[in-house]
DNA sequence: TTTATGATTTAGGGTAGGCTAAAAATAAAA
DNA sequence: TTTTATTTTTAGCCTACCCTAAATCATAAA
C-alpha cells in the first residue's frame, strides 16, 4: 500500500490539476508556480513522487501522472471537497474562505471519518463551487454542465458552481436571490446584449447581465 | 503572541494534565511515559517550552506549568473536547473512538473554524466524557456534578459525564435510552437496594440498578 | 554549429521532531 | 562517605520539507 506525507498528497493534487485529470504533461515549474515552492524543492518532491509510482518522471523532461496517482489525488480531492461542503453547509462558511481550513482538514489520517462526514452530509455529489466529489473508488459523475447565458428560450436547469467566487460577486448572487442548487428557468433573452431573465425555483422572476449569467454554470 | 506548533501543544496539553491543572511539579519520565517518547526527546521539547515561557523548567529537577502555560494548554483542550463533540453527536462515533481523530482535527488552525463550530454545535458545556469544555478564555465553569445514586427523590438534572466509559457500559445506556444531555428526574428510590427510577427528557421512564446509577454523573 | 537563455537539478544548509548511545547529575544504598 | 542505581541531559544522527547558490541540461537564436 502506498503512503503519501501531507505535503506528498498536496502536491500529488496541484499535479492532477495541472495535468487536466491524466493526459497532459506537467513542468517543474508549472508545480512550483501552482504550490508557491520553489524549482529546486519541485525537484526532490519529484523525484520522491516517482520513487512511489504516483507520476513516471523523467529529469529534465517533466512528468505525466500515473493512474496509482490518479486515483490517490481523487482521494485527496474527495476528502478537501466533503470538508468543504462541511464548512459550507454546516458552519457558514462562505465559498472564499474555505479552502485554507478544508486543505488542512482533509490531511486528517483516518478513513472511517471521511466516511461518517460523508453520510453526515448525505452523500453530497458536488462541492460549494460546483466541483464533482469522486466516490471512495475515485469514480467521478460529471454531469453535463453549461453556461447560464449559453442556454435556450425555456430551458431549465439547476445551478451548479460559478466561474468567479470572488466575495463580491458572491455578494451579488445573494442579493438576487440566487444560489448554488438552485432551480432556473430561462423566461427569456435579449439578444443585443446578452441579459437574461431567469425564474428562481419557480417563484421569483431576476434580471442578469450576460457577464453575470457567463459566470453560473447551470446543469441541465 | 506566543504560537506553538502542533508537537508542542500536545506536548503542553499532556504537561497540563499530568500538573493536574497546575499545581504540582512534573518530571521527565512523566511527560516520556505519557507521550509515549523517549526522555532524551522530552528535555529537547522541555527546553523549547521553557523558551517560550510556558512552563518553567529546570534541568534535573523536573518543571511547573506557567499561566500563560495553562491558558493556552486550555485552548488546546478546548479545541479537542469540541471535536470530540461533533465527532459523537454529530458522526456517531462511539467515546472510545475519537480521541486520535479528535487530536488530529485540533491542530487545523483556524481561530474562526472553532468559533463556528462551537456555535453548531449548540455551544456545548460538557464533552463526550463529561469533561469541562473550557471557553475561548480558557475559563472552565466547572458545575457542581452528583452521583445519580445520591440524588434525592424528586430532584431534576441533565447527565453531563459517566465514570465507566467501557463500550458495554455505553451501549447499555444507550440500549435505555440515557445520554450525555439528557434531562433527568428522580421518580422513584428503592432503599433497600438503592436502584432508582429515572425519568428522561419528560419521556420515557427508565429503571436503575445502584451500580448503574453510580456511574453516572448528573448536574443538578 | 556554436552560443546564449531559460529550465532544471545538485549541493549544501536550516528547522522541526524524532532516535540511540554515552556522559553527567541526582538520589539511594552500603 | 563512598559506591551504585536511576534519571536526565548532551552529542550526534536521521527523515521530511523547505531554502539559496551553483552547476548542468535542453533548446532557440545567431
Amino acid at each position: 500500500m502506498i503512503t503519501l506525507t501531507s505535503a506528498e498528497e498536496n502536491y500529488l493534487k496541484a499535479i492532477y490539476h495541472l495535468s487536466d485529470g491524466g493526459k497532459k504533461g506537467v513542468s517543474t515549474n508549472d508545480v512550483s508556480a501552482e504550490m508557491k515552492t520553489k524549482p529546486a524543492s519541485v525537484s526532490d518532491m519529484l523525484r520522491k513522487l516517482g520513487e512511489k509510482d504516483v507520476i513516471e518522471y523523467r529529469k529534465y523532461y517533466g512528468l505525466h501522472i500515473t493512474e496509482e496517482g490518479k486515483k490517490l489525488a481523487l482521494q485527496t480531492i474527495r476528502k478537501h471537497r466533503l470538508w468543504e461542503v462541511f464548512l459550507v453547509e454546516k458552519l457558514k462558511f462562505s465559498w472564499d474562505e474555505v479552502n485554507e481550513v478544508a486543505d488542512e482538514l482533509s490531511h486528517v489520517k483516518s478513513k472511517v471519518l471521511i466516511q461518517r462526514l460523508d453520510e453526515y452530509l448525505g452523500f453530497p455529489k458536488f462541492d460549494p463551487h460546483g466541483d464533482p466529489i469522486p466516490d471512495e473508488y475515485g469514480d467521478v459523475r460529471a454531469r453535463p454542465r453549461q453556461l447560464l447565458n449559453e442556454l435556450d428560450l425555456g430551458s431549465t436547469g439547476q445551478i451548479v458552481a460559478v466561474k468567479d467566487s470572488s466575495p463580491a460577486f458572491l455578494r451579488y448572487l445573494d442579493k438576487v436571490g440566487a444560489y448554488i442548487g438552485a432551480r432556473i428557468k430561462v423566461m427569456d433573452k435579449t439578444e443585443f446584449d446578452g441579459s437574461v431573465e431567469i425564474l428562481v425555483d419557480n417563484k421569483k422572476s431576476i434580471f442578469m447581465s450576460k457577464d453575470v449569467a457567463g459566470n453560473i454554470l447551470v446543469m441541465v
